[in-house]
DNA sequence: ACTCCTCTACACCAAAAGGTGTATACGTAA
DNA sequence: TTACGTATACACCTTTTGGTGTAGAGGAGT
């Protein structure tokens, strides 16, 4: 990178320690200028668009507005405020839907400083990055099935995920109708179009699916 | 505190990043001596046996061995060494479950620096320390109904976890009796008195609780 | 000896979910 | 414009689950 001017950062996690700790890493680094926190994707989203930030570090799970809804909104308002997501989880599913989103890099929580700052220089040069421990995994799942059924035939609608969440809370077809202002054949439908399309066999399989997928 | 030695600290947790800012945060601190690092509850306990350790910082979720077991092994061989447990769950079974398996504080990851140092101090001066918002948490969830009921009434038996696995990997009443050579009536007992005792209203719900409390 | 818990098992009836197939309307991407 | 995905909706029939109540056998602790 040929221009030295220093990055402002946005931290956006919702427990307090992993934004202090991650201040803490960065704020002695010569290339980071401001850093900034947020608690949620709300305030994130908020303070990207009020402050002069040039790469914010998100979380996927946070109350209010998750990682994926917060870097959809981020990367619609300001494209060319880069977002760099750091999760816990590594799962194929959940970093192409971070990526499609408009995420510039994918990295794990396991990984420490280097890494970190890696992806950050990386994305300031306007490329991707995904940590080697991730993309290694990502090929394996990739290979194993063929790309699309994985990752096509396998996204549920935005419609189903409303409903699994109503499931997952116990209600029943009639009752989230009622909800949804649906008919109940019409919630019992997507319930069984979730069904097939996951190959699952019952709803308790579903609302499992659901909790892995970090759906609820 | 009368005594002005530094405290050596280990830190486990599996994702590095918070190892690494957890450091950061308190390396600068003046009465913190030498800050060690685990990845995982194995190794948490080697450290702590062979170096001169005063006080660990543990998460519970770790591979190999979780946060609970490598805090009842600690305290069973090192009782003197202190043990914070630093967790993303404020759940009142899991504050009760790593109390009773010897931690002396339990603090949340939404929590700052400042909350850190205090059970730090707390734990080092031999007191118990739960920060505020748990402790709240707590509270409310023991006076909706009384102490001993949320914290026995709701506690699921061995065979019903069993069972509730089953269900969640999507198997049928009939298809888990086959398995465990059991009546189908029994198995659907098992299931209804879970449905009793979690006061929840279906196989749905169920499987949700048991995601949430790592039941699966 | 007595109580309490757990695991086992059953009856009866109502409600919900699952399997399969069909169908219309709408929007959007090729 | 044609095709596709999504959301909506229904029929018919089977299987599974939920609600309520009962009950014996074996183990642990008082």
């Amino acid at each position: 990178m040929t221009s030295y001017q220093p990055i402002n950062l946005l931290i956006a996690d919702d427990h307090q320690l992993i934004t202090d700790g991650i201040s803490m890493i960065l704020e002695t680094e010569k290339t980071i200028g401001e850093i900034h926190t947020a608690r949620n994707g709300r305030e994130a989203v908020d303070k990207v668009l009020i402050k002069d930030i040039d790469c914010v570090i998100m979380d996927i799970n946070m109350p209010v507005l998750n990682g994926w809804e917060a870097t959809k909104l981020i990367k619609q308002k300001k494209p060319f405020v880069k977002v760099i997501v750091v999760s816990m989880l590594c799962d194929a599913a959940i970093v192409s839907k971070m990526m499609k989103a408009g995420a510039d890099a994918f990295i794990n929580k396991d990984t420490g400083k280097t890494e970190l700052l890696k992806a950050i220089g990386k994305v300031m040069q306007n490329e991707k990055y995904i940590s080697p421990e991730i993309s290694n995994n990502l090929f394996t799942h990739l290979t194993d099935r063929n790309v699309n059924t994985t990752d096509i035939e396998k996204r549920l609608t935005v419609r189903e995920v409303e409903i699994i969440r109503y499931i997952a809370d116990g209600l029943t077809n009639h009752e989230i109708a009622d909800k949804l202002f649906l008919s109940i054949v019409t919630v019992d439908t997507h319930r069984k179009n979730m069904l097939a399309k996951l190959k699952l066999k019952n709803t308790a399989s579903l609302v499992k699916y659901a909790a892995d997928h970090k759906l609820l």
